[in-house]
RNA sequence: GGCCCCUUCGUCUAGGCGGUUAGGACACCAGCCUUUCAAGCUGGCGGCAGGGGUUCGAAUCCCCUAGGGGUCACCA
């Protein structure tokens, strides 16, 4: 009975946000570490805002991250289901039980009412609280109102003095005090329960060990921690985790560009540099090691020694660890992954061939250095796809704009077309060769026949350029490139 | 405003029991390498929010102040 047991509780009311996918990381290696079970459990009873692409947009960032569960939607699991808008047959029964015992209360108390005390409540400075006006009606009363189909709510009655406590793995012992907190509303008037509630009858429904969340449910922690008393069970442990924040300290959100997890992905970041960093912001293995697999964080993974401050999103480090994953992919993945960022740039036929693959996975072999995201793909090995690139105008200015250019290109040419094919060395060897015998610096050959053959000044070494483009393009590259003079 | 959480280089962080020139990483700068750009390597810049205590000795313990964040919904 001792069994760990964590879960990702998201709602679905938008896509998977990076900061949910870390607490999902999160439990996913507390889970794994502890040889426990990963649950997701979608909480929808916000009706309104709840959508099902969001569902499916959750589950496959999820899966697309490597963060598999255990039990939960397509997975099934001993407390299916796991949408919390398929378990309101249990929600009713225990706020039965709890109306029975009168540990809760209906309540008809107006919008109008209540804002009204909010308002005044706002006027003398101080919080509002509910003032428990409902909390004595006669049984007779109640029956008598809801016969007449008033809306009503039902509220916990919360004790009014005395202290909750919280045990928090991550921020340590925090104590409320019960008379702050007010009876607060479990089931609402549309018939759904709240989230405090719903999330709470779920967690000790499904036997959960530790409740690993975000920070932002702290607050709510004593809540769900009265009425978990209130149904007479035993309390989850919790763990709150600090939310990510933006460069300019406030909350991550999408003025500050990507968010979600789709976004990133979109943006050609690798999974594993993802879950990589996010792990990283907040907690260290113990060798201070920056890059890590997911298996090496389950390994020494420690709930307890994750941090307690809020971090900023620095998408320079997370680009950093990008570009490492990117040369460290195994090249036919790679290649794979690779292959939309240049058919989305129409660069390559969107029913590829196995030949055009085979070039895709050759120009990365030369090109993956050379960034940090699959994004910027497109824009450095363009040449190598058509024969329509375009020109940088650093290249038109510093190259095509000098007089020597030109009669520099011919004699490559000449050069060049006496070869039998090209290769490393012979490439190597003719830029010598017309070095000395026409005494002119090496660059000043290199850099035009990489601006004729590329656009650009700068990109992959130019003897691979060379190579993979093959004599007969080079030539012909060259040969137009001679009358380009600016 | 009430309640709660947090505070080590610009950023992410390491710093069980108080004694370190406060360590690493990203970023930035410089150099090396180099037929470009990267990558890689080397070096540099840069921090314990402030103030009081406790102590022979505090980033580490206590208190206060300041700042930041979260939450105060019939949203999760």
């Amino acid at each position: 009975m001792s069994s760990i047991r964590v879960r990702f509780a998201p709602s679905p009311t938008g896509e998977l946000h990076v900061g949910g996918a870390r607490t999902a990381i999160l439990n996913w290696l507390f889970a794994r570490k502890n040889k426990g079970a990963f649950i997701l459990r979608v909480d929808d009873t916000d009706s309104d805002r709840s959508e099902r692409k969001f569902v499916d947009n959750i589950l496959e960032s999820l899966e697309w991250l490597g963060i598999d569960w255990d039990e939960g939607p397509g997975r099934g699991g001993e407390y299916v289901p796991y949408y919390q808008s398929e378990r309101l047959d249990l929600y009713k029964k225990e706020i039965n039980r709890l109306l029975e015992n009168g540990r809760a209360y209906w309540c008809f108390c107006t919008e109008e009412e209540l804002q009204e005390g909010r308002e005044e409540a706002k006027r003398k400075g101080i919080p509002f609280l509910y003032p428990g006006k409902c909390r004595n009606l006669e049984n007779s009363r109640v029956k008598e109102l809801k016969e007449n189909n008033l809306p009503c709510v039902v509220r916990l009655m919360s004790p009014e003095e005395g202290k909750t406590t919280v045990e928090d793995q991550i921020k340590g012992e925090v104590v409320f005090e019960n008379r702050h907190l007010d009876d607060f509303i479990i089931l609402k008037s549309n018939g759904l329960p709240t989230y405090n509630f719903a999330s709470a009858v779920d967690d000790v429904y499904m036997q959960i060990s530790h409740v690993i969340r975000a920070e932002e449910h702290l607050s709510n922690t004593p809540r769900q921690l009265m009425l978990i008393e209130a149904m007479g069970y035993r309390p989850p442990l919790f763990a709150h985790v600090p939310v990510i924040l933006a460069p300019d300290k406030t909350k991550l959100s999408k003025r500050h560009g990507a968010t979600s997890v789709e976004e990133f992905r979109a943006r050609g970041f690798l999974a594993e540099a993802l879950t990589n960093y996010l792990v990283l912001m907040g907690w260290a293995p113990p060798d201070d090691e920056e890059l890590f697999t997911m298996d090496k964080a389950v390994m020494h993974f420690d709930i307890n020694k994750v941090g307690k401050t809020a971090a900023v999103f620095d998408e320079k480090k997370l680009a950093w660890i990008n570009g490492h994953y990117i040369r460290e992919a195994d090249l036919d993945r790679l290649t794979e992954i690779s292959i939309p960022f240049l058919q989305n740039k129409g660069m390559v036929p969107d029913e590829i061939t196995s030949q055009e693959k085979d070039m895709v996975k050759t120009v990365l072999e030369v090109s993956r250095e050379r960034i940090k995201s699959l994004e910027e793909l497109p824009e450095l090995c363009d040449f190598f796809f058509t024969e329509d690139f375009a020109f940088h105008e650093d290249a038109l200015k510093k190259v095509f704009s000098r007089e020597e250019t030109s009669g520099n290109l011919e004699l490559v040419y000449k050069k060049l077309a006496s070869l039998e094919e090209l290769s490393p060395e012979n490439i190597q060897a003719s830029f010598k060769e017309l070095s000395e015998e026409n005494n002119i610096s090496l660059s000043k050959i290199v850099k035009p026949v990489r601006a004729a053959l590329s656009g650009k000044l700068m990109g992959p070494e130019l003897n691979n350029i060379m190579i993979i483009l093959g004599k007969e393009k080079v030539l012909e590259r060259i040969e137009k490139a001679k009358n380009l003079k600016t």
